[in-house]
DNA sequence: TTTGATTAGTTAGGCTTCGCCTAACATATA
DNA sequence: TATATGTTAGGCGAAGCCTAACTAATCAAA
């Protein structure tokens, strides 16, 4: 390997390992430290899908009803999540992102985000430009 | 936030796009894909640790000897991992890591290797040098 | 040098938690 | 009255851990 590749190495090496940091904060902050892969996964899915019923997290996700009660009830003890039923069918109950589940949903933009800030005070604007310039060509 | 900022979140999120995509690729060609975020601890303990026996293991993870011994037999199953016996004392076998076991504790160096012969091919030198300079003075 | 104690790892069996299921149900709507 | 939404009850298998009892190898002392 070329020096300049393991000088860029090094510099991506240390950016991750402070993006990293940032990640765990984003968990240990909501006080979560110990939630699994797959729960952030739900997390996720319902905040991408907005607007989601049980049954329909059943289908996107492929489970039977009963499983995502328990899913929503260990989330709801978690305050990740809240019942918030429908005015117009009271069947129906949509899933909403507490604040706290919303972050954890939102958890590797919210890392992201605080690298940047990080990068904000260690960089003058001239060398912000030019790493988005440069780092702009990447695909 | 400002506008710089913003261009470099999405910058970045490119770019981790890119290494994710790195990430996979290393454990897939591994065959391993639902391997447990556990399971890869113990690969990186073992590949740290150098020269470890099971009792070591034992200690350094504080699980019980019989533990050690059912982590390790599903990682000979899974090719990741031999047992090499000690010749000096035939009670003690040392945990060595195969290609694949070490490939794999070490997936995250793999990936970022990966993503830096990806920027080789989309950078020129002097942009290289650029970005190792700016980016040195993170902290 | 033999024998008893100690050490390394294994086997057997058990426990709890997780994450899923089906069947039967209450409640609301049509 | 029939249908749809979500819940409750109970069960199942895998994961990940444990203790107790074992085998095999080494060490130490008579």
């Amino acid at each position: 390997m070329t020096d300049r590749k393991e000088h860029l190495y090094v510099v991506f090496e240390n950016l991750l390992k402070i993006k990293n940091g940032c990640s765990c904060e984003v968990f240990s902050e909501c006080g979560l430290s110990d939630i699994t892969v797959k729960q952030v996964g739900y997390l996720k899915t319902i905040d991408e899908h907005g607007e989601v019923t049980f049954s329909g997290l059943a289908k996107i996700t492929r489970n039977s009803k009963p499983t995502i009660t328990e899913i929503i009830n260990k989330f709801v003890r978690m305050e990740c999540v809240y019942r918030d039923r429908c005015p117009d069918d009271g069947r129906i109950y949509y899933i909403r992102l507490t604040e706290k589940g919303q972050m954890i949903a939102r958890s590797e933009k919210h890392a992201l985000l605080k690298m940047i800030e990080k990068m904000a005070h260690s960089l003058d604007e001239d060398e912000m430009d030019t790493l988005i310039q440069i780092l702009s060509k990447m695909k």
